[in-house]
RNA sequence: GGCGCUAUCGUCUAGCCUGGCCCAGGAUGUCAGCUUCUCAAGCUGAAGACACGGGUUCAAAUCCCGUUAGCGCUACCA
């Protein structure tokens, strides 16, 4: 029986990359029939917090990744002592007091005087900190079997005897997590790429505590734009962002699916069911992938595209209401439709459909300047008598209507098509002009027409 | 510094294990054309890559060695 986990810290949102981990794991469980567990490694009391638990229980239920089971570090404290306590029974680890270490130890380069100065206690705790219970790490070779990157091989007498419980009474990352993946029986550890370093240490302490060791495999860091990591500077990194942004949770799942990872046949559109059956996690790429927007945007306007407008408009109607609350919702629906497969995000159709919502429109000045800067008084009254005729005010009719003027007149149609589009929406692009004045009835087209014809016309 | 990981179009990737079908395929992005009332979509086309240097071989993107570059770890962070 597979059992994977997924392993996230309370000191953030779920960030795309650790999202792409959740992916993995949770594909991994489902398509081998085993379980998912969650657990969470809140025992930095610090900077863990509960907004950010919450935040990211939402984005992985959002994003489709249901776990089933749960688990705090923070609850089981007192597992690891007592675990970190057999060691030392067994003279497997030692202890020592805390200040030995801190002058010994600052080697490393980016040890600088501030994170030194940063790690001394406060003198008045120094009574209050007991001593650290350290593992003591046996020189030998260790040999990882990477589902993904085959084998490594790392000689351990280059690793530093390893702090467990710190004098806090904490447990540390490597500890914790080997007792707990040992104790939940975890099969496949499948996390990032960064862990690499720190599977040796950890494969040491499975087999002094007498676990067995799990199958890793380490998957590659997603890269921000400029191909360092990803943080805030390269754009937006947390999942919830990408929500509020208007991506859809399946086309992002899908981009998510599709770096590091293929379906072959050159297939770029997949679900989530058919990715279960097609995924192996030695199929999993090697190397590091660039996070790319413009092929998020190329999937989400394709799930945009496909999806039924009514489902589309349930995504879409808490951000609209927020920005418009006056909006009724039946008359969304047909103005959604218009714009499915021109946008690329739900935040995109808020902005570029604006005119229909809002009674004072906002008018492009540069599209003003190109095609409203001379008179079309004349033009424009016509236009408005002839729709004032219609018995029957649809897109057919209103065409009809605007053909027949045009010939009258005798310009092109564009001559006469851009003006309006500007002076009803006030862009120069958008759906075709006709739909445009449906939707908006025949009242505003009026009054926004009305608006450009000279006095001594009206 | 030490240890480790990685290296195919700008980007995501297919091919690599099992050398020839690869003067390297697809997608995205870019550019051009078609369509058209604009934008988007759609369709058609163009440019665009095996990091470098050595081997092995009749034959190398694919196997071997070296170099370079990028990244990670080297914490009483996770």
């Amino acid at each position: 029986m597979v059992r994977v986990r997924f392993a996230p810290s309370p000191t953030g949102r779920l960030h795309i990359g650790s999202a792409r981990t959740a992916l993995f794991n949770w594909l991994y469980a489902r398509a081998k029939k085993g379980s998912f567990i969650l657990r969470i490694e809140d025992t930095d009391r610090e900077r863990s917090k509960k907004e950010y638990l919450d935040q990211i229980l939402e984005s992985l239920k959002w994003l489709g990744f249901d776990w089933d089971e749960l688990y705090f570090q923070s609850k089981r404290l007192d597992i690891y002592k007592e675990y970190a306590q057999k060691l030392l029974n067994e003279g497997k680890a030692y202890l020592e007091k805390p200040e030995i270490l801190r002058f010994t130890q600052d080697t490393s380069p980016k040890d600088t005087e501030q994170s030194r100065s940063a790690r001394v206690q406060k003198p008045e705790d120094k009574d209050k900190r007991r001593e650290a219970i350290i593992f003591k790490v046996q020189p030998q070779k260790v040999k990882i079997k990477d589902l993904i990157h085959g084998e490594i091989e790392f000689d351990t007498s280059v690793i530093k005897d390893q702090v467990l419980i710190k004098s806090d009474g904490t447990a540390t990352y490597n500890f914790a997590c080997v007792v707990d993946d040992g104790l939940l029986g975890i099969t496949h550890v499948i996390r990032g790429d960064d862990h690499i370093s720190n599977t040796p240490k950890q494969i040491l302490l499975y087999s002094a505590l007498g676990f067995n060791t799990p199958q890793f495999a380490h998957i590659p860091l997603i890269l921000g734009k400029d191909g360092s990591r990803l943080s805030k500077r390269t754009g937006a990194t947390a999942i919830s962002e990408y929500k509020a942004l208007g991506y859809l949770s399946p086309a992002l799942v899908n981009y998510l699916l599709l770096l590091g990872w293929s379906p072959g046949q050159n297939r770029e559109i997949i679900s989530i069911t058919e990715a279960i059956k097609a995924f192996e996690i030695e199929d999993v790429n090697k190397t590091a992938a660039i996070f790319d927007l413009d092929k998020l945007n190329w999937i989400n306007n394709h799930y945009i595209k496909e999806s039924p407008t009514e489902e589309l408009l349930d995504l879409l109607w808490p951000l609209l209401q927020k920005r418009y609350p006056q909006t009724e919702r039946s008359a969304v629906s047909s103005v959604l439709k218009l714009y499915q497969g021109r946008i690329n995000n739900l935040l995109d159709f808020l902005d570029w459909a604006d005119f229909f919502f809002l009674d004072e429109i906002e008018i492009n000045e540069e599209a003003k300047a190109k095609f409203l800067e001379h008179d079309l008084s004349k033009e424009f009254s016509l236009f408005i008598e002839g729709l004032d005729k219609l018995e029957v005010f649809n897109v057919e009719n209103i065409e009809r209507v605007f053909r027949d003027l045009v010939k009258e007149l005798n310009i092109t149609s564009r001559k006469l098509i851009h003006p309006i589009r500007v002076a009803l929406t006030g862009k120069t692009i958008g759906p075709g002009l006709f739909d445009v004045i449906h939707l908006l009835g025949k009242e505003r087209v009026k009054k926004r027409l009305k608006k450009w014809v000279r006095e001594e016309n009206k």
